[in-house]
DNA sequence: CGCCGAGTTGAACTGAATCAAGAAACGTGG
DNA sequence: CCACGTTTCTTGATTCAGTTCAACTCGGCG
């Protein structure tokens, strides 16, 4: 989905507003394996996914984590690098062909510091990115890997077919050779 | 802390604004126990604990879970039921006497919407938030429960003096039994 | 005194990690 | 279109951190 339509159907801005805001991130179609961020690097930069699939992924002791998907429709930072002002050991790379929209968020916090709508709009990324948090933390903590299996199904029903194994593992926590197991057996 | 005296460092308001603000919010001193929210409930309130100890909990399978522990000069409220209108499973209760100041967060809302100041602060308090579950979540995927043991210490030094030992297990998610072995062994 | 909640300790069990090895799929160049 | 190397996926044996279940200790208080 285009970057203006997602807006103006999240918040209500006027026409020339939205194409301010619109006409100030790039627009780019760039090739699977390109590193949007990376890892300990420090970005400013806001990434809207108008198509495809990026992967936010870490190091933990020499081994590599994802650590979020963003597919189509979503806005992408690094809260460390914009809120904090610090380096982000997270980086990002593309697991498609896709196609993304970037600005730099100090462009995009002046037109958020004069429009409380826009203000909202951080407020309610800000809550998806919490809520989906808290809703990992859960299932960790209480979920069988078998249990956080589904769920992943669920909530990215045809991740299977678009990331490798190992990554997806990561995410949910268990190790390669235990999702293959529990994929096996069902 | 008081809260005027709080808002005042963290944000630049108007002495005049501040004053309205601080009005808007009772002043409680309540006894160890005491509910500020039933569990499966709605509360549109916005807390500030000035002094003492608040723990939110939730119940998995008839388990009772520490969900997050408040102290001095911080925020507490309900995600659900103010961002997303619907009934939280998680309760709040006192673990010591305490002073809490409450407004509704209704009222809060007028002030927010007519301020960007305010709208940081709201802002501020969600990263505070995502950070804190972005480090749980950290800690839970990889750290052992010894290490989560150390870690507790550091971020509330004194917290076993403050709170029983089962409710600051289910905190760092470990069964109480363990947390006593880990501690006995150190 | 004796009860009660909070904390401790120990034995048996288990889900998932680790280690190791092989099979399948993938893509790149000849 | 095939051959070869690389990455991805599967399968099995072993190990271990933490759970569960159960009994026991301790301090406070009616």
């Amino acid at each position: 989905m285009e970057l203006s339509v997602y807006l103006k159907e999240q918040v209500a801005l006027s026409d020339q507003f939205l194409t301010e805001i619109d006409t100030a991130f790039s627009y780019e179609e760039l090739p699977k394996g390109y590193r949007l961020v990376e890892p300990y690097s420090m970005s400013k930069k806001l990434f809207f996914v108008e198509k495809g699939l990026v992967r936010s992924f870490y190091f933990k002791d020499g081994r590599d984590i994802t650590h979020h998907f963003t597919s189509e429709n979503d806005f992408l930072a690094s809260i460390d690098s914009i809120f904090f002002g610090q380096e982000s050991p997270y980086g990002c790379e593309l697991l498609e062909p896709s196609v993304v929209r970037t600005v730099n968020y100090d462009v995009m916090q002046q037109f958020i510091s004069n429009s409380l709508e826009l203000n909202s709009l951080v407020q309610l990324f800000l809550l998806k990115v919490t809520k989906s948090f808290s809703d990992r933390l859960f299932s960790i903590q209480f979920q069988t890997a078998h249990e956080r299996y589904n769920s992943m199904l669920k909530v990215y029903p045809n991740i299977f077919s678009r990331a490798p194994l190992g990554h997806i593992a990561s995410y949910i926590g268990i190790t390669q050779q235990t999702l293959s197991v529990i994929r096996a057996k069902k």
